[in-house]
DNA sequence: CATTTTCTCAATCAAATGATTGATTGATGA
DNA sequence: TCATCAATCAATCATTTGATTGAGAAAATG
């Protein structure tokens, strides 16, 4: 009657396994890209078949809607922890780059896949709506920075806001290109330089 | 004896029939994306057996490669018709975003393709091979302009050449995407004032 | 305990897809 | 005129791949 099976494959709550398939998703976007993903790798690599996989998340189009959503939920987890009131421009853009930098070390394929999902945008509405509006959140942190910067005058006063943002979140995902790591932080302070007004004892 | 028969499948040269094939992969890469390109696509549009396809290019792999190396033909082509002999960094600068102007006006999809192969340069030893090139060639070229910039002045001194370049092709790079194509002009004009010294009567 | 719900898998399907085969056509040159 | 070769295609193959079916085990529920 074998009252302890060893091998007992513990049993996942809905939710664990969906998370736990979202981040093989991920991973396996990162290392094969979006056309080389199958729905038998994740299923592989999560340690479950592919039926059960298909019990979880039915087709493929909700599965990449799935991960489309775990970066957008991962992303606002990020930036609640770090939270910027009371700090003033200069700091926050600081900071916002810190967030950039603990990103790269801790979740490293999270801008990858989501560069990959900004293209994806492009062609698939589903994805586009959760996406691109996340795009649009962190540009427009980086916008509203700059905003407050110019008017407490630690910035150029010639900065246009959302140019500016553009600038920064594109050399900033830029750089997450492996072959591009190496130049993330004089890109940083190439940015800093940019924008600060040149303050002769600034730091 | 009917000296113009209107339907006689042209027999066409093995150049041009690459050439051809290598035009229809770009259009489709943008339309469909990587994961989305079908070797029987290709072959329609061109008008063409798959097998025919299949003489021409032995396999899909190198039909990646065919392509790749025919935006890297389009690159030069494109950079030898603008000579940067005899100007100023400033004007180089300035020509070399009118050069990104022009392509995105008459060769629009040759940036987005481009930027699907650099993200598949990181798995595919043989495109990396011939897209990284062509990326480090792109930033050098504002690598040098902004050396020669510093010298002569007309940039800000404190300048990272390396990193500025980064910043730039990055930059100009995401405002390809549709849904950024509008802000091309003002994050143009944002990184000129980010690099020019300012002077009152530049013009 | 009985019933229901949740979760899992082996087996299989149908379509898609990269590639090949074997034959045909037209041009070129001897 | 005939042999050769580049170019082409219809038909077909062998896998891959997303998805389904039907059955069963574990947990939750009553």
């Amino acid at each position: 009657m074998c009252p302890e099976q060893a091998h007992i494959p513990r049993r996942e709550s809905g939710d664990e396994r969906r998370i736990a398939i979202a981040h093989a998703a991920r991973a396996l976007i990162i290392e094969k890209g979006l056309e080389g993903l199958r729905t038998r790798d994740i299923a592989e690599r999560v340690g479950i078949n592919i039926a059960t996989l298909h019990y979880h998340v039915p087709s493929k189009e909700a599965l990449v809607a799935l991960v489309a959503a775990s970066l957008r939920d991962d992303f606002k987890a990020q930036a609640l922890r770090h939270p910027k009131e009371g700090l003033d421009a200069g700091a926050q853009l600081r900071q916002e780059f810190n967030e950039f930098r603990e990103i790269v070390a801790e979740m490293p394929e999270l801008i990858g896949v989501l560069s990959e999902l900004v293209d994806l945008s492009r062609r698939d509405p589903t994805i586009a709506e959760i996406i691109l509006p996340m795009q649009a959140y962190w540009t427009g942190q980086f916008t509203k920075i700059f905003r407050t910067g110019i008017e407490d005058g630690s910035f150029r006063p010639d900065i246009d806001p959302a140019g500016a943002a553009i600038i920064v979140t594109a050399a900033l995902s830029d750089c997450w290109r492996p072959h591009r790591r190496p130049s993330l932080e004089p890109v940083i302070a190439e940015l800093e330089r940019a924008f600060f007004l040149p303050v002769s004892n600034q730091g």
